[in-house]
DNA sequence: GATGAATGAGGATTCATTCAT
DNA sequence: CATGAATGAATCCTCATTCAT
């Protein structure tokens, strides 16, 4: 459950927000940040996030603990910046794929497919990525990313499932649920290769890409060709 | 990510292990116990792992603080405790409901529409559930309720989708990858819900079973009925 | 260091305070009382004074934490009925040892001899009390059995060199001094042999005997017959 | 009793593991990690060892809680280094002052005046040092700074002894029991200071000098034939 | 730019003691 | 008589953050 915690895997709108008006970082500030996000991907990934202290994470770079507090406003922000990161790199990856595709269930395939092969590259970014998203509050309370956060994705999909429903590829479905599910069954695809390191994870992706087939195509009028 | 969250909906054969043995607990001890439970299950469930300290829990139940640590030997017994209990309410719940259809696609679809209904009334409980999975380690870092306590239940699946394949009710497919994305679609539906509360999660449910029925149906030889 | 935590191991003139005018206890309340004694005893001598709680010393009577504090006025009293309880003992065992010597030389082996005796059996009794005569204080942090404490066995002691001196039997020498070295060489028996299991207490105390013996005998004018 | 918390007072070759290799500590760092043992040594001293908490140590240094915390990795760390500090402080006194003397009994004479006098300025650091090694336990129960600890001051005292022994300066005894007694003497002579703090402890050192000389000399040369 | 040092709040846990039953 | 239950203070420790150097 918690479902929350899914990352928006082909779409990756980020705010750009605020870096306008600001002074340019030097290269030298640049890298640091880099190197310290890193770390703390690691750590997160490793330790979780209940165990990822900020001295935890100086400690694994190799640099004093104020390090980091100078470099970012504060641990809030340090955790910002690696969804943003890891965000723009599932981007950048999975879009292309997709993109190349003319029908939904290709595009699907596509999109199972890629997303899995960046996975098996960068673990510790996506387990990080859900420890960040499961676990920030803010002061109240309420999940830093909620559904909001995952609307863009949703609203992808369902802009992908439509138009296969309106060109007769696709049946009937609701496209919300549709889409909801998809992005669960990719998660867990995850969560069980973490769990399971042998476990091959691209034949789970085409078997994924299969279930969801049989699940959204229109009954062939006749002789059913399946894949 | 991170899937390894998701809790065993359907089978609850839970431990009785050491119980024996032990002083019965009196009344007023059970009644506490069960009162502390409670409060943290809310607490969990509002303010998140790592908002719920002792002593919010403490507060939240109007209790002083040193009474938790009075009836639990710390706050890994507790945490051990809410697990127990929630598990054993949803088998309890669930279990029944699924034993009384005869087909894989009928089982599948009651195991759904009660775990939705139970979701409805034990929001917190599942949130909790949730934060617990995703969070406990232990002291080496390694998840506490790891791939080994999901097992059970992907056992369980299985072996149900099993049985639909030989009678011919099911299409051949991969019958541990489907059983982790029907979990990750169950837990989903849940999530999401939790995140709009407005959801018609009884139409998610329905939707959901249609989904896998989908999914999973072998292609009837001639004049497909659906549903 | 420390050594204010000498037991007087043959002088026991106890108060007897304050039991005049109170309640006779009862037959149970006695035995309830020596019952919580003796398990406060071992956990002292096995866990030592800051590993000694209530707690602990009620688990190993087998009984509940309360009634400890039922049957006393607090740990600072079952502490000073232990001092009682042990010191009595020593006294009873060790006393009349001596006073069938003759010499000063023959008395004090008589001594060293006996305490190590007792001390074979009860080593737990000892060990308690040495970690309550170390560690108990007041609120101000001064020393609950000090100097003071000790003060009616160096007195002895001292009497008894006297005498020997008087008789000739004994060479000059600061008995206060020797007094405080003899308490001490006998603490010291007692630890190492705690140290040192297999240590042969028996001949240690004969060693010891000897060696007191040449630091305080008066030279022989001639012909020196020793023991 | 539980004279197990004597100290090395003549022989100090500490460990020096593992400093190599580490960061060589900052001037300031450790002056504070002085100050912080310097004030833990009085509370121990003052208050004893119970009564020691390192929010008390912190408030007589003048600093926060969190500083000692900060210095020293736990409580733990802390009395491991004023163990070392107060033995090594004492080897560099006490051993120059012994190497001088020819004779076994001058070596002891020297020791047992040296140890004196360097307690006469150096109280709390003594009475900290008691105070650790009588209660400092590990996690199972048994002392931390037990018979082992003691071991090499025995030894160093044996061959000192046996040299005489050899020499026909000293009699025939059992060396260990002697070294045990002595150290105990030295101790008990500081324990009765602190207690009697107008006590005359260099008239004590030298009757104890005497003490332990007609305990181990040999009997003059002629006529005497001891035991 | 970078660092070591310091802070103080908050964490879980233990404990002696009190009290109603 | 005995107990289980409750309390709240105190313990050690961790942490994010700030600041002078």
């Amino acid at each position: 459950m918690c479902r929350a915690d899914r990352s928006c895997y082909f779409l990756a709108v980020r705010s750009e927000n605020a870096t306008a008006g600001q002074k340019r970082p030097s290269f030298i500030e640049e890298a640091r940040r880099a190197q310290i996000i890193e770390s703390a991907i690691e750590t997160f990934a490793e330790l979780g996030y209940a165990g990822t202290s900020l001295a935890r994470i100086a400690e694994r770079a190799g640099i004093s603990k104020g390090v980091i507090s100078y470099h970012f406003a504060g641990k809030t922000e340090l955790m910002e910046q690696i969804v943003e990161e890891v965000y723009r790199e599932i981007g950048e990856f999975v879009l292309p794929r997709m993109e190349e595709q003319p029908t939904a269930c290709g595009a699907l395939r596509a999109n199972i497919r890629s997303v899995a092969a960046y996975m098996r590259d960068r673990r510790a970014h996506l387990l990080a990525l859900g420890e960040i998203f499961h676990n920030v509050r803010d002061a109240e309370g309420r999940r830093r990313y909620g559904a909001a956060f995952n609307e863009p994705v949703h609203r992808a999909r369902e802009e992908l499932f439509r138009r296969g429903q309106r060109s007769g590829e696709l049946r009937r479905f609701d496209t919300r649920v549709m889409a909801v599910s998809v992005q669960a069954a990719i998660d867990a695809m995850f969560a069980y290769w973490v769990a399971h390191p042998d476990h091959d994870m691209a034949a789970h992706a085409e078997e994924l890409a299969d279930l969801f087939e049989h699940a959204m195509r229109a009954a062939a009028p006749e002789g059913v060709v399946e894949r």
